[in-house]
DNA sequence: AAAACATATTGACATATTTCGATATAAGAT
DNA sequence: ATCTTATATCGAAATATGTCAATATGTTTT
């Protein structure tokens, strides 16, 4: 997997509705799946897999308590998308061409 | 449309692979189609489609000038993309629950 | 006016994502 | 040990997204 398609790993989180309820709940503090599920109109399969997701992304921890999984939004991986938004919306000066084969960027 | 899918929208731009890949080529400044399209692999009208994604998430701008379309990174909308992504991914001191029906939230 | 060019739109198809119900796993309660 | 509860995983179906080729639209050039 190349540097894009891990950096839209990370936006998957927020590029779907159900995943941005989610993230706002979370927004109160640490909850866990069965407290989820009770503000949500889905599935219990359906949120695992919506979790799982935030998780991959990074923007979600989850810790297992016995039978329970409880999950927060993490502010490490927070910093990180915000960041790298950050980066990827700055103008830069271009100094090379992004392709060897064409004439984008420097002329 | 409801709020989160407003939000889906505008960060539906980070989410695809090809789309970071031209955020990024609009990094150097203001592109057309044209140069853009010499720098990915994609045919003409699957740019134009992503183009359409991109400018509807507000993240790009576009500028017709005669038959060409120029595109850049708007910096208005890239601060909206952050702020929205900062709010959302910090805690708030919960005052109510997020549904009625439930008991998440404040017990 | 016709030709050439740049981009947008359309329709068809391929692929990916989301959803659900059923089942699996694993922990605590009886 | 068995039952209940919480969550994860699987397979199938529904829906959404991404891609291409063809065509449409609009602009400049001849």
């Amino acid at each position: 997997m190349n540097n894009y398609a891990e950096q839209a790993k990370r936006f998957k989180a927020f590029c779907d509705e159900n995943r941005l309820k989610i993230i706002h709940l979370l927004q109160d503090g640490e909850k866990c799946a069965c407290e989820l599920i009770e503000c949500l109109d889905m599935g219990q399969s359906t949120l695992s897999y919506h979790m799982k997701i935030l998780c991959e992304s990074g923007v979600i921890n989850s810790r297992q308590e016995g039978k329970w999984t409880h999950y927060s939004i993490s502010a490490e991986g927070s910093a990180d998308a915000i960041a790298a938004l950050q980066s990827l919306t700055t103008l830069t000066e271009p100094t090379e061409p992004h392709c060897a084969s064409c004439t984008c960027g420097v002329s």
